[in-house]
DNA sequence: CTACGTTGGTTGGTAATACGAACAGTACGT
DNA sequence: ACGTACTGTTCGTATTACCAACCAACGTAG
């Protein structure tokens, strides 16, 4: 028990971001239901918000096998929000695109979610946000590094 | 790139929560495959490993339904990881307990996931991870507060 | 140019997760 | 004692996610 003092605080700061993520994941559950989404879906609209993207790199960005990505995809297909467009260049890959109620649905849950944050840190002021922007990006950085 | 400033800086701070959270919940993943379990039920077991736990209070910790708890605990107990034991003033309540497997799988993969966070924040200087802290504090009592 | 290994994506099967509605049993106030 | 509220389970359904096996198209070695 003498030698506590650093091991504390590391302890808190793990225990805070295992809170704050908790915070972040029903940010995205609440947005997502109010859409009548679920949260993996409100994620992969928001992927693919900025223009068509392949499969490969969603799976990717979203860390799931390529099974599970085909059934996502699938589902929020059959709901008309997401098309396969085929690659030109590849015949076998294809490109998931918004279709018109996937856009707005997409800006409206990303806007949502952007919100519902911001309004999270809205205590803080604004040197502290500044800051704790920067520290997670270190944090997310270092992570893509190692 | 004038004249953005605050809603940029907001946006960003928005991305890098998501980015923080997709982070540390790669981390669960990884170390609850490491004990071939899932990260709900390491999340289940870092939550009673501190002593029993009312059905009821878990529920409001993993905002979860109560139906999807019993579900949850079903699994959990059937590996023999923490069993039921009756509430001696309440016949209907139940507290949910580690068994010695459960203990060790708790103790194990929570200094796991702490380690690993840890790790990740190793690249900010001591005050820094200070500030990220209380920070982070905030907002989830903020949060708490609305 | 053909054969072969690689890559992109789908299929099929299984387990876990999560919800809602309906239920049983207990507690408790009136 | 009765009715209401609460605690947890059961049942049915949809989603999520994985793995292994597979098909089709690419690209290259020979």
């Amino acid at each position: 028990m003498t030698t506590t003092t650093g091991t504390a605080k590391t302890a808190e700061l793990a225990e805070a971001l295992v809170r704050l993520t908790h915070l972040v994941q029903q940010v995205f559950n609440e947005v997502a239901r109010q859409h009548d989404l679920t949260p993996q879906q409100v994620q992969l609209l928001c992927l693919v918000a900025d223009g068509p993207v392949g499969m490969g790199e969603l799976t990717r960005s979203l860390h799931l096998e390529k099974s599970s990505l085909t059934g996502l995809v699938d589902r929020v297909e059959r709901r008309g929000l997401v098309a396969r467009a085929r690659d030109s260049h590849d015949r076998r890959a294809c490109q998931i695109q918004l279709t018109g109620e996937g856009k707005r649905l997409a800006i409206e849950s990303h806007h949502d979610v952007t919100g519902r944050l911001e309004a999270l840190a809205s205590e803080l002021p604004p040197a502290e946000r500044t800051r704790l922007t920067s520290a997670i990006a270190r944090m997310v950085a270092a992570d893509a590094a190692g």
